[in-house]
DNA sequence: GGTAATAATTGTCAATGATACAATTATTAA
DNA sequence: TTAATAATTGTATCATTGACAATTATTACC
């Protein structure tokens, strides 16, 4: 015996849409990229796609992030589904929205020229089309509120990175100024990185050592609470 | 010039269902439905519908809470969206969660009999369709780790309550012991609760005070990051 | 070769917050 | 009056956080 389908109920297209951070070693960044396709072509949009029947939406989303970006095996997690009846004005349309954090750096390597994508300060965002402006907001705040407290951002960096680079990067994603002396302290105390013996010596006389993440550690403490900025009671 | 619409594209049903969490004074618990119609008649189920094509997600969800609770103004926050293309065998369908916390006691005031509810203990749930079981686990992670920081347990209890009711909540939701001098100090400590000149006085001798909340305060604090239990670190 | 300039690295003290731990109080029932 | 029950209350120790500045390594210039 066949099942029967549901009846007298609206289908609708599901799409998903990428929030893709980066940091360039002194901003966290956006990518954008100009719309191809009516309507709204020419205006500056999160990248995005429909899903496909035979995929789920973790699958839709790392295929639309690798389209724009070449790149597997990023850090993307699912933010929120946007529903409004007429967010897309052509047709109802679900987004549900993700957001990655990649390293810039393998990005500029990786990137595909089909879809003039360009990176944005967050503070110097376009204006968007629909109701990206809002995704962009939650996915910003959800970055914040998880970064308090679980390493994440090490997704941003390269493989070897210094502790100011790390520092300034915590201070662009709060937008605010951190004590070096108990920066250091508390990142060393979590046991993540591992001192390197060699320097970073870009624009600095004494240059500042490399670290690198210890992965192992990274994966067993990414779900524990550590508190990795000043005031996390003051976040919202 | 009409716009047309995007073609070659799947649509499909888009669901909401309801993780509703309600505490009886003893255990967090869970109501089900037995599931109307097929496929899988008469399995337990969470309760959920299909969005129509004038409603928003959020709208949906609070609609399909009222059919089934009767209750209106209920804490309900987007959990995530479920997509696994097979997730309901009979047609694809994203379902997108949806966890609300209701006063057990106000929906015996106002439940409706048409699904056959039942509230379940978290520890003896029966088997549910679908993917529902582990929309259910993500429920109960995603509210232990929003109770951890934030006081929305309160949610659950009515408008009077005490502080060993308030603790044996977070002591179930935790599964965990806490103690009692430490658990008033830090609850008293948010300013979230006005203590009342009246006492509850069932199965004990000494009686316990009443409680409420502030609701101004809870409003003005809910965002921030409070300290409700004990080693949060140990979180998952 | 010495010196100035630059940025990285390192340490201490005070305040605050968290935890562990048990005696006292209010009430009822026997 | 006493026993039983559960609520209420306090303190001392420990750990964490935050505020604060001097020292070190290196380079470029004189």
């Amino acid at each position: 015996m066949q099942i029967k389908k549901y009846t007298h109920q609206n289908r609708m297209l599901i799409a998903i849409d990428c929030i893709i951070f980066g940091f360039d070693g002194i901003h966290l960044k956006l990518l954008l990229i100009k719309r191809g396709f009516e309507p709204q072509k020419g205006r500056w949009s999160l990248m995005g796609g429909f899903v496909t029947s035979d995929e789920n939406l973790d699958h839709a989303a790392a295929r639309i992030l690798k389209q724009l970006t070449g790149l597997t095996d990023i850090y993307l997690e699912q933010l929120f589904a946007f529903g409004d009846p007429y967010r897309d004005p052509t047709e109802r349309t679900v987004s549900v929205a993700y957001f990655a954090l990649i390293d810039i750096n393998k990005y500029e390597e990786q990137i595909s020229h089909e879809y003039s994508a360009e990176w944005f300060p967050l503070k110097k965002l376009p204006s968007v089309i629909f109701d990206h402006k809002e995704m962009i907001e939650m996915a910003k705040e959800k970055l914040r509120y998880k970064a308090a407290f679980h390493p994440v951002l090490f997704e941003l960096l390269p493989d070897k990175f210094t502790l100011p680079q790390l520092q300034t990067l915590y201070e662009d994603v709060y937008d605010a100024i951190i004590d070096k002396r108990n920066f250091s302290r508390k990142i060393l105390s979590t046991g993540l990185v591992i001192k390197q013996k060699d320097k970073e010596k870009n624009g600095s006389k004494k240059g500042a050592f490399y670290y690198k993440l210890d992965k192992r550690k990274y994966q067993a403490k990414f779900d524990s609470f550590l508190n990795l900025i000043p005031n996390p009671h003051s976040l919202k």
